[in-house]
DNA sequence: AACACCGTTGTGCAT
DNA sequence: GATGCACAACGGTGT
């Protein structure tokens, strides 16, 4: 019998090179299903920003255009249920003989993964896996490199010598097979809605699933953010292979950019145009191959050599970015879960943050909730991550991530820093949950990855190099145009001031039609924009976040050490110093027994999931303040803190 | 074993 | 404006 496959299309959103794609073909197929299993995880549970599923749906519409120009009866087939009890159906209904699919290592999919594959193999499917997501199987990496994660450059660059290049692309399909019929001779099953975190983006009830499998039209076409329920997104950047493989042309093109790129001297306040390409989404949803990207680049680089021109060198150099993403696949590939958390996480140094996650001690996860152990830096949360800060800087970086959903590396370092080891001294986990929420270009693994660097928890260690939330911006910026483009109630502002408006008089606050007032609660007074004041002071917060990281790296606590696993972590932090130190309940070491309010078991076993107990949930309401709050669990003020340890 | 050097992307001041 | 240094000091790697 002539082989019956399904492609099923995850993250790999395009027709060039994809090997896995290629491997189905190669099957020469009597017919190929290209689907799209309707994901309730990515719907309910994963943190998904109107800008991210916008984007992604302009990634499955391009493709499904691309699908159905090589044969006008194909097309991406969106099938409305989640894989692991749609595919079995299928495999009865279409008389299937192949399952093909690209890797995916992220922690979730790998769970999904293997309960398709054992699935497939008991209704006698074959299925065939192949890489294409990471310039090396990012197992392969971990092997290459003793079995142990990639935690940095130099250990990457020497496993990747053992590997030998990175495979070349393979070709584009010219031609597809046939469908088959598209019989569905079998109910729906719709999964658990509840808990929805991604409600506050909604407008109307989600409504991916309620038409049926093959939706509202009956044809399996791509839902709409309509029938997500959702507002439209706010992002000008479009998805889609076409557009990535043009970007890609633009940026070849341009050899001296692409031979000459360093990272470091990129402007984070650079928009219309952005100082980097702008590559990163297309290379998560697959839409653009990254191996194709690094042999473009490789063969420019190669080029310019031979002819005796400059070229950058990794790590700052295009190639250096795309591997610095492999790194982060290979760490995540070998600690899964636990990558994405502190608790239990061999590689991530424990400090004491604000807002710990909760935990589930028995499944060893977090659970997605978090521990408000002093309501004022929730508020400082809320405010942050609502461009809110009294800093204008930071506030313009987090309102252009929640308008747009990209923002520049730099500005990304900016911000975090602020978040965590150089300001605010809350747990990277909330900062990287926003992030993941928010940016169309999410990678969990170079999110995760990244948030552990900049917190100095791993990955970097230097954390007493710290970001001025005035003097960085200034350096790239002096004018404050980026400040005044995402910030514009700051527009007028004199750019002696634009950094610091507070500092700026009464007088010229008038005259720039701004006063500087408040917490950020109040935006307009007697038709005159309101902008708050700093929420702290900023060289105060700088020094009790250096002494509290010098503690926290004396006491040398990982995410697995005993002390925290158990709980027992505080007692060897001073109850004085900053953090959580005191209290029966809280922390990462919370010990928090979790369990579903329904008691209902998810189809996949325990990905973090979608609770959360802060008090703001809305995505675009403005923070709340409470004023004269205390701190619930520690006995100490932050000012005495200070100054006991500046002593 | 002890030590030097390096690490994608700090700040603030002096020269 | 460009460059160099102190700041106070991290872990990993290599000699």
């Amino acid at each position: 019998m002539a082989p019956r496959v399904i492609y099923w299309f995850r993250t790999d959103l395009r027709l060039h090179d994809s090997p896995a794609l290629n491997a189905a073909l190669d099957l020469k197929p009597e017919v190929l299903y290209p689907i799209w299993c309707w994901d309730s995880h990515y719907v309910y549970r994963a943190r998904v920003g109107v800008n991210r599923w916008q984007f992604l749906l302009d990634c499955q519409q391009d493709v499904s255009k691309s699908i159905s120009k090589l044969n006008k009866k194909s097309k991406l087939f969106v099938l409305r249920e989640p894989a692991v009890t749609l595919l079995p159906k299928l495999f009865k209904a279409w008389n299937i003989s192949h399952l093909v699919f690209e890797k995916d290592t992220d922690a979730y999919a790998r769970e999904r993964d293997a309960q398709v594959m054992e699935l497939a193999r008991k209704a006698g499917v074959e299925v065939i896996v192949k890489a294409g997501r990471t310039l090396w199987d990012s197992d392969e990496l971990v092997k290459a490199n003793d079995g142990k994660p990639t935690m940095s450059m130099s250990q990457v660059q020497k496993a990747a010598e053992k590997l030998g290049e990175p495979d070349k692309p393979v070709d584009t399909p010219k031609t597809l097979p046939d469908p088959g019929d598209m019989k569905l001779d079998f109910d729906q099953t719709q999964p658990k809605s509840a808990p929805d975190i991604n409600e506050k983006h909604r407008d109307e009830k989600e409504g991916t699933y309620s038409a049926g499998i093959a939706g509202p039209n009956g044809d399996f076409s791509v839902p709409t953010l309509e029938e997500l329920g959702m507002k439209p997104a706010t992002t000008q950047h479009r998805g889609g292979e076409s557009i990535a493989l043009k970007m890609l042309d633009d940026i070849i093109a341009n050899e001296e950019y692409t031979g000459t790129f360093e990272k470091p001297k990129t402007s984070p306040a650079a928009f219309e145009p952005q100082a980097t390409c702008l590559t990163s989404p297309y290379l998560h949803f697959g839409a653009l191959s990254v191996r194709y990207f690094y042999h473009k680049v490789q063969d420019v680089v190669e080029k310019r050599r031979r002819a005796k021109k400059a070229v950058s060198e990794v790590p700052v150099s295009l190639k250096g970015q795309l591997l610095f993403r492999d790194m982060y696949f290979g760490a995540q590939a070998k600690l899964g879960w636990s990558f994405g958390q502190t608790y239990n996480n061999s590689h991530c140094r424990f400090i004491p943050w604000h807002l710990p996650s909760k935990v589930d001690v028995n499944k060893k996860l977090i659970t997605g909730e978090y521990e408000v152990d002093d309501e004022e830096k929730d508020i400082w949360f809320q405010r942050w991550a609502h461009g809110k800060t009294g800093f204008p800087w930071i506030d313009a970086i987090m309102r252009q991530l929640r308008q747009e959903g990209w923002i520049h590396h730099l500005a990304r370092h900016s911000v975090a820093c602020f978040l965590t080891r150089g300001g605010c001294y809350i747990s990277w986990e909330r900062g990287a949950e926003v992030f993941e929420e928010l940016l169309i270009d999410h990678e969990a693994a170079c999110n995760i990855g990244n948030w552990q660097w900049l917190s100095c928890t791993a990955f970097f260690s230097q954390f007493y190099r710290c970001y001025s939330p005035v003097a960085f911006g200034k350096k790239w910026d002096d004018n404050g145009d980026f400040i005044r483009k995402f910030v514009p109630e700051l527009k007028d502002m004199p750019k002696k001031y634009i950094y610091e408006p507070h500092k700026a008089p009464i007088a010229d606050q008038k005259k720039a039609g701004v006063l500087i007032k408040g917490d950020g609660e109040e935006t307009e007074r007697d038709g005159v924009a309101v902008y708050p004041k700093p929420m702290f002071d900023f060289n105060t917060q700088r020094e009790i976040c250096m002494q509290g990281m010098k503690s926290a790296y004396a006491v040398g606590f990982y995410g697995n050490s005993k002390a925290v696993m158990d709980g027992t972590w505080k007692k060897a932090f001073d109850d004085s110093g900053e953090g959580p130190t005191s209290g029966e309940q809280g922390g990462p070491a919370g010990l928090d027994s979790f369990e579903d309010a329904d008691g209902t078991e998810e189809l996949i076993t325990s990905p973090p999931t979608a609770k959360r107990a802060g008090r703001n949930e809305g995505s675009t309401g403005s923070p709340k303040s409470t004023r004269g709050h205390k701190r619930e669990h520690s006995q100490s003020t932050l000012e005495g803190s200070f100054k006991k340890k500046a002593r």
